[in-house]
DNA sequence: GCGTTACATTGACCTAGGATAAGAAAGGAG
DNA sequence: CTCCTTTCTTATCCTAGGTCAATGTAACGC
């Protein structure tokens, strides 16, 4: 159950075949069911979880009790509540399994053990938070500035596979607007070009 | 120029007083006035720079000509787009002197030079980038969530000084908002409460 | 001082998207 | 296959916030 995720470790982190297996040796694997949760709000999140397979999503609720879905997690991605994981904060978020998935657990400890191995980890680490903070960035500049219709066709384009796997009011709440309203805006573009 | 700065590796990145003169020692200073732009969209971002004393904001401009502050950065505050300094792509901010402001000028070698000298530097850096998601995410969590007026009263709790040095369409800016709602929200918030 | 430019407010109107409600369709569980 | 739950669509109505335009006001150069 880590074959994805050492494979991943070779190729982006530049890790040997011997570093990998010395450092997923120790690694715990676990499977969720459909709806079940890995992490709840206001939980420490102990854990980055790693999927080799299925569908996660995290999401907040807001004091109405509305979900926003902050991000989807595929095969290969990493999910996790980062600022709760490295400042040892309640989480805001709530952590999902959107389909079965099976994720590797990686805790503060496995991190420190691979910056030591290879310090081309830690690279791999900085390029890491570094990628993360573009795509929030990413995000805001869309909220802040483009039109629901927009930020559809921005996210089919850049998740064109979720489009499939995703409830569409799922979708609709990461893009901040209501069910209804993809609905009609999914409509509208249906009849101008496809 | 580099008092601040100085004081502020000391504290923050906890390096010693030898570290620190040795690592500034060849540090840049430069001065902009009220309405310069440090740093074009489309160009390629240098630069962190470190704001001694004045005040910067980066923005974005939309298709439709239109603004979209990302980030004030008053005295000991950091402004940047990481994105485009990292992994040099064209820029999608600019960076404009809201006041008369100096600033200290790191470029990626002074990054390099830091983690040498003590990885401690390392470890400050990481924090730094936690730090920056950890303050996007709850951004988007206010874009997605929250109304005009939340966003507004947030911003005043999270930036009391800003409010006053800012003129407001830039604060509206921020917020997503147009001037014109921002002064109506204020006329609503003054007459109930305050 | 005066004129100019930038900023803030106000009012009248408009629109994207939310709220509510009610079907239609599509999965699962039995 | 049938029932039930979940998801998706559609229609009607509503509201937060945008747009446009006018007026007010403060700040600065000269």
């Amino acid at each position: 159950m880590l074959e994805n995720f050492q494979a991943y470790l070779k190729e982006k982190a530049k890790l040997s075949e011997a570093e990998v297996l010395s450092l997923t040796a120790t690694l715990t694997s676990r499977k969720f069911r459909k709806g079940e949760f890995l992490l709840h709000a206001g939980e420490i999140c102990h854990y980055t979880f790693f999927v080799e397979k299925g569908l996660l999503r995290s999401f907040t609720t807001d004091d109405a009790g509305k979900e926003h879905v902050i991000q989807f997690g595929p095969e290969n991605w990493f999910v996790s509540d980062r600022s709760s994981a490295y400042f040892h904060e309640a989480s805001d978020f709530s952590i999902e399994a959107v389909e079965d998935t099976a994720v590797v657990l990686l805790d503060a400890d496995f991190m420190l053990r691979a910056s030591e191995i290879n310090s081309a980890f830690t690279q791999f680490n900085e390029m890491a938070l570094q990628n993360h903070i573009r795509h929030l960035q990413k995000r805001i500049n869309l909220l802040l500035s483009a039109t629901a219709e927009k930020r559809y066709l921005d996210f089919i384009r850049l998740y064109p596979d979720l489009t499939l796997r995703v409830p569409q009011w799922m979708i609709a709440s990461y893009l901040g607007i209501t069910p209804e309203s993809l609905s009609r805006v999914r409509k509208e573009l249906a009849k101008n070009h496809l």
